[in-house]
DNA sequence: GCGGATCAC
DNA sequence: TATGGTGATCCGC
């Protein structure tokens, strides 16, 4: 909170210094001895780059600081009923994993780069090389940089299955095309390498980390164990097989080991790829029991996401491995943003995108440079000139054009500064990028004066690219403001129900009309892989849901914007409900969400929001899960089912008298790990009658259309939810429900929790004020601010005048 | 939209 | 010995 901004620039060596001494002496996280010890010699050579790591250090001490503050504040009460919540979220990312385990590979290539020379071209050229390779597993691979790739093989290995021997048969190269064009020592490693070749690949899963009752192998009829014979060497039909297949290969071909990680989702290929550098492979089996396994001890630091800052931060919570991760889940949903916390539970349960996302649009590009002290302004001038020509060549490279324009400004104390600007319309040159960015740089240089800028870094960047709607909106504006009747815009809308208002939208919003069909036809080429995953939506591995902050933000649109003079009636043709009284954008962000399916983090909210938003999840899951089963089903029947399901529930686990303990009761410990309640198996699961038998429901997955290739038209089989058996109970649910099953399956596990709570609730609230402890719940997950005891009152965000659906009306 | 921070590669 | 460049995202404002 306390950012200092002073500016005594005279006195800042030592000012920081000192600062940095006494932190350290206030010894307020421990930081290693010897480490500070290294960084105050550094720091009294004078070296403002560790100063500066000083400073940056303290303040990461300050937030940690701050943090434990907050925590201090938290009461039992406060945390027990975040742990209800946190536990729905639990059972529908677990659903999630086992929809995403089937043979979902991915590779992650890690080239020795000192057997080739650091020379990118050739790098680059071996890179296409690797890539060739890996197309011939899966044509849609994803390429994250020169030396990195996912795959999914599942399509693959559905034919290697029936492949005959000498299609997995490879020779070993003798080591003669390796000779031209290496010095002569690395040809002898490689040779040496090569020799050597079957028994790194035998031998590079150690023993006790075998695949035990591997699938793969169970159903497979032959022993998947690669054959050698004089000079070839067959591969077996196994994932782990063809794995080793792809890196012979490309060890073959490159020169260059790989190593590579087989998962059933990107998060956890990519930490065990990790895990057998660089020259080796290790997977994790697709069932729920190996990835908990492997998840228990695994350091959260080792997950892509978690970084130097992440880590001090939960470590100061006594959080350092995966389980403590999930342990403290409830405390986390207290301490962190929804985003964050989502991403934390994602990491504690295992869980990553099973999708191979397509090449984002790009989102900005830049250039940067470093040099020694620059503090004459005009040298500052030419050189921002000169970075703005080079980003205007790169731009041109792509045919970008931005809106957005910021420099970035290190000076010699390695403090760095953005400073932005954004105009109404792109600009793509040299002379229009400069043009912005200088008067971004004379501010900066005016506000020290007299004082020079001390520059080490100076960089240039430009954003706010137009997506390809913005640009035919553009177009179509232009040409609808020519044509007198607009019918240009209006047809784009015919399938909407329109009111008047329409007429008044502003073209972007018009525009995201026809984005939204546009877009949603080609993804429904039928890449299931919206439709029907029934984990969040992430496009991207390891980030955290959009759709959740899609359906936050339309939850903000449903209960800000109606008073909007832009507010319309809209039906959303997907689940067909009436969209009362929102506008266009929320509109379209609602369908998303209906295309998208269903996120974590509305089980979550279903128990802490509002009617209306509770609706829309439920609907949505509907449509997720069963397309076919979109009937409008209101809200009263939502309700019913809700009540029925808990009641049933709870009078169950009363008989049983096997309530399990709140906190105890995880993913990670295998207690349930026997039930087959509710799961969505993808296509892929028919090639491992393994899992096909466990499973109720099939829906499908088309991971291969997604990519640039136009995707083939597919239309998914689709078999409608069976009932789906509460592993607590033991009962079968009358419900297709995901949410409430979820739903039923928490009130199992949390009936004492909950009894208390309603004790709790009833004690102090006799007055039937459960929409104050609802609004809290809420408020607790959307603003940090407010989330301290005490100081959520009422908030704007929820919704008056709605009947809510809260724990005691779900309970009765 | 802006600016600082964090993270990955 | 001095301590990179590019791009993305999140959070709080």
């Amino acid at each position: 909170m306390h950012s200092t901004k002073e500016k005594n620039d005279n006195n800042k060596d030592d000012l920081l210094l000192r600062m940095g001494l006494n932190d350290n002496k206030a010894g307020m996280e421990g930081l290693d001895k010897e480490k500070i010890n290294k960084i105050i010699m550094e720091a009294t050579r004078g070296s403002k780059f560790y100063v500066n790591e000083l400073k940056k250090e303290k303040q990461v001490n300050q937030r940690i600081e701050n943090m434990m503050q907050q925590k201090a504040q938290i009461t039992s009460q406060q945390l027990r009923k975040a742990q209800l919540q946190s536990t729905s979220n639990y059972y529908a990312r677990r659903f999630g994993v086992r929809a995403a385990m089937p043979g979902f590979i991915a590779k992650r290539l890690c080239p020795q780069l000192t057997i080739v020379p650091p020379n990118f071209d050739k790098y680059q050229a071996v890179s296409r090389e690797v890539k060739e390779i890996l197309a011939d597993y899966d044509p849609n691979f994803m390429a994250m940089s020169l030396d990195e790739a996912y795959l999914n093989i599942t399509k693959h290995l559905q034919e290697r299955k029936n492949w005959p021997e000498d299609k997995r048969k490879y020779f070993i190269k003798t080591g003669n095309s390796l000779e031209n064009g290496k010095p002569g020592e690395e040809v002898n490693k490689v040779s040496e390498q090569e020799r050597y070749i079957p028994p790194l690949l035998f031998n590079d899963i150690p023993p006790d980390l075998h695949p035990q009752g591997n699938p793969f192998q169970a159903n497979s009829e032959e022993q998947n164990n690669p054959q050698i014979l004089q000079n070839a060497i067959v591969f077996g039909t196994s994932a782990e097989e063809a794995v080793k297949e792809i890196r012979f290969r490309i060890e073959q071909k490159t020169t260059l080991t790989a190593s590579a990680g087989i998962a059933p989702n990107t998060m956890l290929a990519k930490v065990c790829s990790d895990k057998n550098k660089p020259n080796g492979q290790y997977q994790i089996l697709p069932n729920r029991e190996a990835v908990m396994d492997f998840i228990k001890d695994l350091p959260i630091r080792k997950v892509s996401g978690i970084g130097k800052v992440t880590e001090k931060m939960l470590k100061a919570l006594g959080i350092i491995t995966c389980t403590e991760l999930y342990q403290q889940r409830a405390l986390l949903s207290l301490l962190f943003s929804e985003t964050s916390w989502h991403h934390f539970l994602h990491i504690s349960l295992g869980l990553g995108s099973t999708l191979l996302a397509r090449d984002g649009d790009r989102k900005s590009m830049s250039v940067e440079r470093t040099f020694s002290e620059m503090s004459k302004a005009d040298e500052q001038y030419s050189l921002c000139q000169e970075l703005c020509s080079e980003l205007a060549q790169d731009l041109q490279k792509e045919g970008l054009k931005g809106r957005t324009v910021t420099i970035k400004l290190k000076n010699v104390n390695f403090e760095v500064k953005t400073r932005a600007s954004t105009v109404s319309s792109v600009v793509s040159t040299a002379e229009e990028i400069f043009a912005i960015a200088k008067d971004l740089l004379r501010t900066e240089i005016d506000a020290d004066f007299p004082h020079p800028l001390r520059l080490r870094l100076m960089g240039v960047r430009l954003s706010s690219f137009p997506n390809e709607e913005d640009k035919k909106q553009q177009q179509r504006s232009i040409i609808g403001f020519l044509q007198a009747g607009n019918q240009a815009l209006s047809a784009t809308g015919h399938m909407l129900e329109k009111t008047d208002k329409d007429q008044f939208l502003k073209p972007l919003e018009m525009s995201q009309k026809k984005s939204f069909f546009d877009k949603k036809r080609s993804e429904r080429k039928w890449s299931q892989q919206d439709t029907f995953k029934c984990e969040a939506v992430d496009t991207q591995s390891l980030q955290t849901s959009d759709s959740f902050q899609v359906l936050k933000k339309m939850n903000e649109n449903l209960e800000t914007s109606e008073n909007s003079n832009k507010s319309q009636i809209f039906t959303c043709p997907i689940s067909f409900r009436e969209q009362g009284s929102i506008s266009l954008e929320g509109f379209n962000k609602q369908v998303d969400a209906c295309l998208d399916g269903p996120s974590i983090n509305e089980d979550h909210k279903m128990f802490s929001c509002s009617h209306a938003s509770s609706t829309e999840v439920n609907r949505k899951e509907n449509v997720h899960h069963s397309f076919s089963l979109h009937e409008k089903q209101d809200y009263e029947t939502h309700q019913k089912h809700s009540g029925i399901n808990s009641v049933d529930c709870a009078e169950l686990v009363e008989t049983k008298g096997n309530p399990p303990k709140a906190e105890s009761v995880g993913a990670l410990s295998d207690k349930h790990s026997k039930e087959e309640c509710a799961v969505f198996p993808r296509e892929s699961f028919n090639t491992e009658q393994h899992y096909q038998n466990s499973f109720s429901t099939v829906l499908l997955e088309d991971m291969g259309s997604s990519q640039q290739e136009s995707p083939q038209p597919y239309l998914p089989e689709v078999i409608i939810t069976q009932a789906l058996v509460c592993p607590i109970c033991n009962l079968e649910q009358k419900t297709s429900d995901l949410t409430l099953f979820n739903m039923h399956v928490d009130i199992c596990l949390n009936k004492d929790i909950i009894q208390e709570l309603r004790k709790d609730s009833l004690a102090n609230q006799p007055t039937k004020s459960t929409k104050s402890t609802d609004t809290s719940g809420q408020v607790q997950k959307t603003a940090r601010k407010t989330k301290r005891p005490g100081m959520y009152s009422s908030s704007k965000k929820v919704k008056p005048n709605r009947p809510r659906h809260t724990l005691d009306i779900f309970f009765k």
